[in-house]
DNA sequence: ATGGTTGCAAAATGTTTGCAATGGC
DNA sequence: GCCATTGCAAACATTTTGCAACCAT
C-alpha cells in the first residue's frame, strides 16, 4: 500500500471515531511511514527534533497508541523494558533476533501456519495471530564469538 | 529433578562463583519452586509477605536475576511492562496465550525444532532457542465472546 | 462554542543501585 | 576480618495522566 493511501485510512479512522487530524498527528504518522521498519519511540522522537518539527513525548506516545488501535503499527517486543515497533504494512513474518548485535531479520514461513492449527486444534484454542522469534547468533557475531 | 537436587545445584552454583548462601537466598528459591509454573515478582513478594518471611523487594529482583544466570528460571514475555518468569524445570515448550482471560497454555511440539532449523539455514542464522507465542482464545473465552 | 488535543510537569510503574549496616565463610 | 549481601531509600527509565491553554470542526 502506498503512504498516501495509508494516510488517507489515518484520517478516516480519525474521523470514524470523532477524533480530530492534527499537525502533529500527521507529522508523527510521516516519520513512523519512514522508518520503514522496526522503531521505538526514540526513534521517532530523534527524528523530529532532528528536523526541528516540535511534538512533545506525550503526544508521540499518544499517537503511537493511536496507530497501534487503528492497526497500522504492532508491538513486536519488549527488549531492556523498552517497547520496539513495527509498521504492519508486510504480510505475516517472523523474527530471527542476534543476541550478540540485536539485529532483528525478519522471514516468513508457509509451514508455521499450519503448524499453528495444528497445535491450536489440539489443545482446543483460537488462534489469532501468533509470535516466533528465534534467539541466536547472526553469521557475523557468530563468526566473532568463535574467535573468543 | 526433585526440589532438593535443584536446591543443592543452587548452592553449588553460589559456591563455584564464590558467592554466599543466604537464609533470603533460600527462602527465594523456596518460593520460586513453589510457583511450578509461571510467575511474576509481585507474586513472590506477596507469598513471602503472607506466609511473614521479611525479604526486600531489592532481594527478590537480585535473586531472581541469580537464578535466571543459573538457568533454573527464564523471562517468558512482558506483559504491561511487567516480566513474567517461568521455571525452566521442564523441557523446552511453547505457549498459547489467551488475550482475553491472559491464561498461559504450554504445549511442545516437535515439527517447530525441525522448522527452525530450515529457516536458520535459510539465513545464515545460528540458532540458540526460539520462543512461540500464539496469541488467541482459550475455549472459554472464546465463547463468551461469541455471545457478544 | 464545543469538545478533543497539546505540552508541560507530575505521577505512576517496574526495576536498579549507592550505601551503611549486617552476616557468611 | 574480609567481602558479599541485605534493606532502605533514592535513582532510573519508560510510559501515563491531570490540567490549563489551545485549536479543529
Amino acid at each position: 500500500m502506498k503512504h498516501a493511501d495509508i494516510k488517507e485510512q489515518f484520517r478516516e479512522f480519525i474521523r470514524e471515531k470523532g477524533l480530530k487530524n492534527t499537525v502533529q498527528r500527521e507529522a508523527i504518522l510521516n516519520e513512523v511511514l519512514q522508518t520503514g521498519g522496526h522503531f521505538e519511540i526514540e526513534d521517532i522522537v530523534y527524528q523530529m527534533r532532528k528536523k526541528n518539527i516540535p511534538v512533545s513525548r506525550a503526544t508521540i506516545y499518544r499517537t503511537l497508541n493511536l496507530l497501534k488501535d487503528m492497526g497500522l503499527i504492532n508491538e513486536v517486543i519488549k527488549i531492556d523494558n523498552k517497547t520496539i515497533y513495527e509498521l504492519a504494512l508486510k504480510h505475516h513474518h517472523d523474527h530471527l533476533i542476534c543476541k550478540s548485535c540485536k539485529k532483528i531479520i525478519e522471514f516468513t514461513d508457509e509451514e508455521i501456519e499450519k503448524l499453528q492449527d495444528k497445535i491450536c486444534k489440539a489443545h482446543n484454542f483460537f488462534p489469532e495471530t501468533h509470535r516466533l522469534e528465534i534467539y541466536g547468533y547472526c553469521q557475523e557475531c557468530f563468526q566473532k564469538r568463535k574467535k573468543t
